[in-house]
DNA sequence: GATATATGCGGAGCATTACTCCGCTTAACA
DNA sequence: TGTTAAGCGGAGTAATGCTCCGCATATATC
């Protein structure tokens, strides 16, 4: 059933060289924030018609996950390294700070997010597995601890963070952001009794 | 300096009826999650010509911030009855549910947000004052009764619950968001020492 | 090297949609 | 009822997402 024919050829060096140029033109302008950009012009920019763009990304989403795919695969890979360095719930802040600083350094993620979340959720739900899955380790880990509460639902202080980050703007943000984080760690921990 | 001229007419009934058509409809759609319909779409529905439309409302924005305003101002007016109501940390936490309630229900807020968060914030900063005031109000009174700790800045409660908003989906949507209206609540307790 | 061919390139062209412009209509006022 | 300006409507413009298909070239074979 799975008819899957391997490719009889290498990868030619020029296309894998084009969807490179495309890929960091497209960064450097959402991190630009022109989010808005037209395909056109990136694929200028890039020094590429337009087909050659639409043929490695079938459509405008799948070139800004493309583009942050690789910064939340970066993001979600501090997470067990955290968890080997700090104790549970510290592992846990940590990540999530991280995850603010982030966000405050790039400004990448959250434009990007904004203008997709409301069309396809597919984005999000795809690219997002990847820091559920990252903070997932961290939550349960602090939950085994005894640290946090067990029905804390990891993707909420997630969904919280980003949040957050969508509405990022003036210069008070990012401390705002990590009294945000404090806040919600606090709010996760067990009551002792 | 201030040549504000008295209207010399009444405003034409057919003017304010068509208004109200349009915003009718758009509220309609936008709840319907057609949250990109095409604005051609919105005036045939309204039973005007897009020309009536874009002098009502002179661009997209404009219209969308038209149909939430009215919302965001039920929504801020609660906050008054809920504090005379309750005392303060639960008038918060009544309120803080209200928000999520009302998203849920109307999943009106969420979407629109989505779409204009990443380009002009100007909407968000304007229509986000109303419900600014309504939290800070609830706020400043839990913290005057010394349950929630002081330096708790409201617009980061605001901005987390907003964010979940906008992931907002599947069914278990809204419960996993008053768990974390219940964090908030518990990571702003002041620590009692 | 020379040849064959699949892989990839490129941009003209189409469809959609936000927004403008201006002549016509009609409600408000005397 | 006549005058007038506020308001209506939709054809037209510009911008942009996306498709299609003939052409170029890197890869594999001899």
């Amino acid at each position: 059933m799975t008819d899957e024919k391997k490719p009889r050829r290498r990868p030619r060096s020029d296309g894998q060289r084009n969807r490179e140029n495309l890929l960091t033109v497209a960064k450097a302008a959402f991190t630009a924030g022109e989010v808005d950009i037209p395909l056109d012009e990136v694929a200028r920019r890039a020094g590429v018609g337009i087909g050659t763009l639409y043929r490695h990304f079938p459509n405008r989403d799948a070139l800004i996950e493309a583009v942050y795919r690789a910064e939340l695969d970066r993001l979600a890979n501090a997470a067990p390294t955290l968890a080997a360095q700090h104790p549970p719930v510290e592992a846990l802040r940590a990540w999530m700070r991280l995850f603010v600083d982030y966000i405050a350094a790039k400004q990448v993620i959250a434009p990007a997010l904004n203008g997709l979340v409301g069309g396809t959720c597919a984005l999000y739900a795809q690219s997002g597995t990847i820091l559920q899955n990252a903070i997932e380790g961290l939550v349960s880990a602090a939950v085994a601890s005894g640290d946090i509460n067990a029905d804390i639902d990891p993707l909420d202080l997630l969904r919280a963070l980003a949040g957050v980050s969508n509405y990022a703007a003036g210069p008070g943000w990012e401390t705002s952001a990590k009294r945000l984080v404090d806040i919600l760690i606090a709010g996760s921990r067990r009551t002792t009794p």
